[in-house]
DNA sequence: GCTTATATTGAAAATCATTCTCAATTAGGT
DNA sequence: ACCTAATTGAGAATGATTTTCAATATAAGC
């Protein structure tokens, strides 16, 4: 799975005539074995106790290109930083946030995207993204 | 309408022990007689036309002090920028926005939000808000 | 393997939206 | 009118992100 990432992205940059360099590596491998919903400042502090020298304007530079290149996807969870999470193709999931420890749990839900497409229908707009977050407390907050 | 979103932040001023004065007043009338979905910045380039002299500080601070209030709350949506609509007690909608000319459409969906609950319930989350936006081009842009 | 053109990098400066600081002003109760 | 606390405006400060730019590294051509 990380093989095929990994070849999605060296596509990606040799189509758009893009070089390979060590730091791109580096993140790529840093990021894929990641859990999700890292901040870019999270992962810039992960890949600098690894390797020393990487600065941030490249990080936030790398990441942004895994989403051009479409292996990875921004969110904003209210808490003013972009997060970034593993985009696998053609799935696509929301979020439940705990509001009190921060948790993000995945979901996905097939009649609720169907409901979004039919309104979106009515209107007379053609979706490409949505996004979805209910936030509140999670089972071990709300006691 | 607007007299009884007037009422609501006299009250909450009030009971608050905070003071009613002529910015606020200002602030307030130009929020009420404006589109929804004003960004801070909209509004307070709106009100520097009809009175010089009220700061952006003071906008900033006016508007967060309606979202408490509950006569607006704050929205997101994806331009970098917080926006405030007017809010209606007990009312809920979400939206709709074209990527390409920036048009915002509310809609309110009664089935979504119960499978909303359902999700959240499935995951042991008690809900507080949601956020659902969906983006793409409006019929004028889909052309 | 060396040259060359171009993409990339790191560091610092710049930007953008928003918040804070603080001295001066103002509202509201007494 | 007087006093106390809330409010204001201006500018400084903040935090996240982006840009700038000179130095460096990469890929391609010879």
């Amino acid at each position: 799975m990380n093989l095929s990432k990994k070849q999605i992205f060296m596509n990606y940059t040799a189509a758009k005539g893009l070089k390979s360099t060590r730091q791109r590596d580096i993140i790529l491998d840093c990021f894929l074995s990641s859990e999700q919903h890292l901040s870019t400042e999270e992962l810039y502090l992960k890949i600098k106790k690894q390797n020393a020298g990487i600065g941030f304007a490249t990080v936030y530079r790398t990441l942004k290109l895994f989403a051009e290149a479409g292996i990875a996807s921004e969110i904003q969870l209210g808490d003013g930083q972009t997060r970034y999470e593993h985009l696998h193709a053609g799935e696509h999931h929301d979020h439940l946030v705990c509001t009190k420890c921060g948790a993000i749990v995945e979901f996905a839900n097939e009649t609720i995207e169907q409901l979004q497409k039919d309104v979106a229908q009515q209107h007379g707009f053609t979706i490409v993204t949505h996004k979805l977050e209910l936030y509140g407390t999670c089972a071990a907050c709300t006691g």
